[in-house]
DNA sequence: TGTACATCAGTGAACGCGCGTTCACTGATGTAC
DNA sequence: TGTACATCAGTGAACGCGCGTTCACTGATGTAC
């Protein structure tokens, strides 16, 4: 470690990469973001990284495990995005359903060809534990967040249905979005955000 | 004309298909709900239509001329739909709205391959006069039925926000339907639709 | 009605391409003694 | 502290593959006369 520390400050090339495995999933997930998740080529993120088509290999089972890989930090990332957002207001405010729907949105614009690859990479992937887990996460932090909005149990079939809804229109504006299919809308979006927050989640204020 | 009727009754191949371009695009069409619009190859759609791969090129200036072909016709396929739904009862109801959306829905399930090129086109294909004619025909209609609902201009902001906020969130449940995302959630779908019709666009009944 | 002809929708063979993956290998690393 | 060694993350060359597209061509069609 000592030695590979050495080297890197010295610039020099070392055999062993040292995080071949996190280098790899940026440059697939850079790719993603030019040519999306079925146009990015593994040869291509190994010329980014710098070594052989053949060292993928050594931390991935095949491409799809790649997209995997890429697919899952994604999802901790849009949870930890979502969860700061809602933490930063408090429970029950208009704002605090704004700031976590509007953080979703954000994520999405930021990086849509991941942000495509999540959503998209279902049928290939329903049962991995790991990525219904991180989903799962993402989905009850939002069921809590409306919940208190409403002072009701999480549990509850009201907070369970009126969070989907709010999901399934966030959701619906960051494809639309990404999309291109706002452009000739020019809807303002925090009218977009107020309206659906209020009408859906009065506020108890 | 004659003689290729003739020729079609008695089974005969015949050196002039008819429809090629109709039969590839049906072939397209059936290969992208099987493989995905990126995973479908015109040589597949030629064997399924029964002629060489160079016979598209007469009919289709490239692949993407091939993508774009199937998209137009599905846009219009799911224009036709939606106003047949929304035909189907008296402006002002509820189930209007909720037929309405009941018909996009059921576009997108029936088509889930064909839907999401639908909308992962646009970056291509962002300006093609066609498709964003279809695209605007759908989009006026479901202001109007909006406007008409709430007895207001289909032209004003309020109409054009509030249409924006009920598409945003049947195509959000749409996509997170045909993703497999709504398959621990037992959401009942009647009292999703209610609920969303009727905290957005208020019955004036 | 019959014939000559222009049109153009098809053929089928070929092309170059970059891909994903595998293979036997090499050499840097950390550890046991 | 020095050495022998197991480990395994890398190499680089090769593979077979199916693809999209082009080409000179062929032959069915409809039309002008």
């Amino acid at each position: 470690m000592e030695t590979t520390e050495k080297a890197l400050k010295k610039g020099q090339k070392k055999y062993h990469h040292g995080d071949l495995k996190g280098a790899l999933l940026e440059a697939i997930r850079t790719l993603i973001e030019r040519d999306g998740a079925d146009g990015f080529s593994i040869a291509e993120a190994c010329r980014i990284a710098g070594v052989s088509t053949a060292a993928p290999y050594k931390h991935f089972s095949d491409r799809g495990d790649m997209l995997r890989g890429v697919a899952l930090l994604a999802m901790e990332r849009l949870y930890e995005a979502m969860k700061q957002a809602a933490d930063a207001h408090p429970p029950g405010t208009t704002e605090r359903i704004a700031a976590l729907g509007q953080s979703y949105i954000d994520f999405a614009r930021a990086e849509p060809g991941t942000f495509r690859l999540m959503f998209g990479l279902s049928e290939d992937h329903a049962d991995d534990a790991e990525l219904t887990h991180q989903g799962d996460l993402a989905n009850a932090l939002v069921e809590r967040v409306v919940a208190d909005h409403l002072g009701i149990d999480p549990t509850s079939d009201e907070a369970r249905l009126r969070a989907y809804a709010l999901w399934c229109f966030v959701h619906g504006h960051s494809f639309l979005s990404i999309d291109g299919k706002l452009k000739d809308h020019d809807i303002p979006e925090a009218a977009l955000l107020t309206l659906v927050g209020q009408a859906m989640l009065p506020d108890r204020r």
